[in-house]
DNA sequence: AATGAAATGATTGGTTT
DNA sequence: AAACCAATCATTTCATT
């Protein structure tokens, strides 16, 4: 969890280059940051038990599933203790609608970003799962126009 | 865009095999499937030319490269016009600090999804990039306690 | 961290259904 | 048009230095 990992200026490089494409090959990898192309595996190895390199993703378009609406779901959770928003989080981590969630400082407890099929499935997702039960005190929905991934987490080169 | 890419069984099974792992090799998957090592590689190669696949990514862990403190921005642009928010969607997604940014229905106009070093890089990535524009009305900033992946896109089979 | 050999996987073209 | 097979080519991986 903490930031016990050392990053030297090659593990930098090849975290650049695998942001920007992760299916780079060691070969092409070690050409461009000018080590042999084990090393690169050595050194990707070594990210991910390190916990730098999370995982290797497939990003999917929602809307080509036909899940063409997203929105965003800001609720309260009142009493907020433990023993409510453990399974709280549980719950919502494990509807097929939701994407990801927050939880967050500020009025609303928990941010969840959920992907439906239209507007009526997001109309029985609130209903059913959110606001029905006790413990979610308020629910305020915002539906996503648009979105726009943001550049690379690793900013090009010092 | 739209919704015109057909999808068969195998095709689903694919994408819920490379959900899990985006690096299943060709013969595990068809092996799980059950065509052929080609016949995978083609099914991949048109989901990515039909845009369902959109990419193979890196998911890396922002508080191992120094980025600790995540926040949520709520933020106003007024008057809500393209030729103002045209530019600040450009601006905002080409900060490093970004991660992601959503346009939204309700209040708030936006909604920045942005990674700091610390409290101090946050206030002044909030001041000097947001407040003092003339055409940010208003930002909320919410920080990020925990953040959770749910479950994958694709339901675990029908 | 590099080398090079062995093992594994990706990809192509020709062929079949 | 889509799938398969088999051969080729590229990449990964590991033992060794």
């Amino acid at each position: 969890m903490t930031d016990s990992v050392v990053l030297d200026p090659v593990d930098l490089e090849i975290l650049r280059l695998l942001q920007n494409d992760a299916r780079t090959t060691y070969r092409d990898l070690a050409a461009a940051v000018g080590v042999a192309p084990s090393t690169c595996l050595d050194r990707v190895t070594r990210l991910r038990r390190g916990g730098v390199i999370l995982g290797h993703e497939l990003r999917l378009d929602p809307a080509k599933l036909g899940r063409g609406l997203e929105a965003l779901l800001l609720v309260q959770v009142r009493p907020h203790r433990r023993e409510l928003i453990t399974p709280f989080v549980e719950r919502v981590r494990a509807l097929p609608e939701s994407r990801a969630l927050f939880h967050l400082t500020g009025p609303d407890d928990y941010l969840v970003h959920v992907a439906v099929t239209g507007a009526t499935d997001l109309q029985r997702l609130v209903i059913d799962e959110f606001t029905s039960r006790r413990e979610v005190a308020r629910v305020e929905t915002r539906l996503i126009f648009q979105q726009w991934d943001c550049g690379p987490l690793l900013p090009p080169a010092a």
